[in-house]
DNA sequence: GCACGTCCATAGCCCATGGTTATCACGGAA
DNA sequence: TTCCGTGATAACCATGGGCTATGGACGTGC
């Protein structure tokens, strides 16, 4: 049913040498194993692949009709080896960053990639968006090697990460809002508000946007479940709660109908570079140094 | 180095499914065997093949670049087979038909062919011309299925035989020989002539177209040896010596410069269609049976 | 919230496979 | 005759690849 590669190599040789014991020379083994596996090649194929007697070894009908079937195998293995070479080559390479929401933070991106590049000028860098239900934005499941996420993470001992940003929360509203044509907003009046969530796999994530540890205990209230940039200005215009989001993230949902308020009363929240703490692949390491540089921490 | 078709199978169903477990059930093996291979697989060639974890299993980089390779191997491989089933059957509807001097003796072989080919409609009959050297006409050596071959033979334990003629013996000689103008002779006048003798590996055969029997004790005197009609009319021209034959190959010799005389005094020879003691092939009993019918031994 | 189901990984076992070395059998050459 | 070259065979051993049983990590449903 199946064969061996090296079956094939092996019947190869003897075709090319007609010559057992050179043949087995030339594959660096004994003499009698190649015999045996031919023989269990032939008794695989119900047919003999050589006519042998002591004086000369000759391909049979049968051999010769395999011969160029075989040489044709051995040669995609090779190509096939090559291939999968290539990729690991590429995946040496390439630098997966996720991240939660759009490419924002104005020229936050080419910022890092330039100083980058400067030091893996060959590195091939891919940007992954990811979806809110994983907070890493890919490293737990290994989809991204390096990641921008909010803080704090529901498994900080599993990450390394550089802080790149502290912003203050604001709130998002929709015009239609009470609210809405304030400058600014206590936390407090807020606590009576639905508000929109993440998904619970964001674990201590969600709180930190729900500001659960802000409530003196009180159960917040959740509207919906939100877990993409459409979806949670969706459900602000349609009136299914409103939402903290970081002031570089304010961009957007400011479209038509929506509006974000300073919030006072609430820490700000960090936006960092975080990668898998067993990483140690330098590109990686080379890139949170990129991040902080481009955006030394203030 | 090498890989087994089982591995790209293994690889290809779960490439496949996207599911160990199912694959498994595909390829009728046990889960964990399916997870090993895949695993082993994953070492020889130094790179994860899939991610996996406990809701989803996903092709990695690698393995989406083997996938096309693996599957033309295995699309090869069952051309391979397909090829040596066909070398099979083609063999084993194959009869060679052994013969030491050209296919003379008048339509004797169309009349066996076409009792034979009544019988095997499908049957491929191949004329294979052996050199004297063998006796046997290519059944000691496997290289025919049957023969047409001169009584006695050397190993007439491994053969089988039908008689399809019984001639008398001629001598050959050359136009300028004394006895030429003669109408015949008796073995006795020939004697002291030097003869053409068969390769000392006819055996038997040598000694009978040597008529070493009928010579009183006497050792012939050779003067060349021969292994083919050519090299037989040189010598005889060139005056190597003279030489015995069967009456139906007298028209293989008798162009220009030789003349062929009956000899008064010998035993007449028997030309036979033999086989490998051990064959039962139906198509070579089927060859011997129409040899037979054609040629009732008179 | 807890028991259960699903799915891949691991462990331990067993036999077939594929390698080794040593030796044989056979034919050709010296 | 003896010796050499060749392929086949024997006896042995490590590994590979299969199996069953079990583990561990998540989801799911009562």
């Amino acid at each position: 049913m199946d064969v061996h590669g090296r079956d094939l190599r092996y019947f190869a040789a003897v075709a090319q040498e007609l010559h057992f014991t050179r043949a087995a020379e030339l594959l660096f083994v004994s003499q009698p194993a190649l015999s045996k596996q031919i023989r269990m090649l032939e008794r695989a194929l119900g047919a003999p692949l050589f006519d042998r007697d002591h004086r000369e070894v000759r391909l049979t009908a049968v051999g010769t009709a395999l011969l160029p079937h075989a040489r044709r195998m051995l040669e995609q293995w090779t190509e096939a080896e090559r291939a999968v070479a290539a990729a690991k080559a590429a995946a040496r390479t390439r630098l997966v960053i996720g991240m939660s929401t759009g490419p924002g933070r104005n020229g936050m991106l080419p910022a890092i990639r330039s100083r980058f590049t400067a030091d893996h000028p060959d590195a091939q860098l891919v940007l992954r968006q990811v979806d809110w239900t994983d907070p890493s934005a890919g490293l737990a499941d290994g989809s991204s090697d390096v990641a921008f996420v909010w803080l704090p993470q529901p498994e900080p001992e599993r990450l390394g990460w550089v802080v790149v940003a502290q912003e203050p929360r604001l709130v998002a509203l929709p015009e239609s809002h009470p609210l809405a044509g304030r400058e600014s907003v206590d936390f407090a009046e807020l606590l009576d508000q639905p508000f929109l969530a993440l998904p619970p796999t964001a674990g201590v994530l969600r709180d930190h946007w729900l500001a659960t540890d802000e409530r003196g205990g009180r159960e917040p209230l959740v509207g919906a479940e939100i877990s993409g940039v459409d979806e949670t200005y969706e459900a602000l215009v349609g009136g299914q709660g409103v939402c903290l989001l970081g002031a570089g993230n304010a961009p957007l949902l400011t479209r038509g109908g929506v509006v974000t308020l300073p919030v006072r009363g609430l820490s700000p929240s960090r936006f960092a570079l975080a990668w898998r703490a067993g990483d140690t692949r330098p590109m990686v390491h080379a890139y949170a140094k990129a991040a902080q540089a481009a955006h030394p921490c203030r």
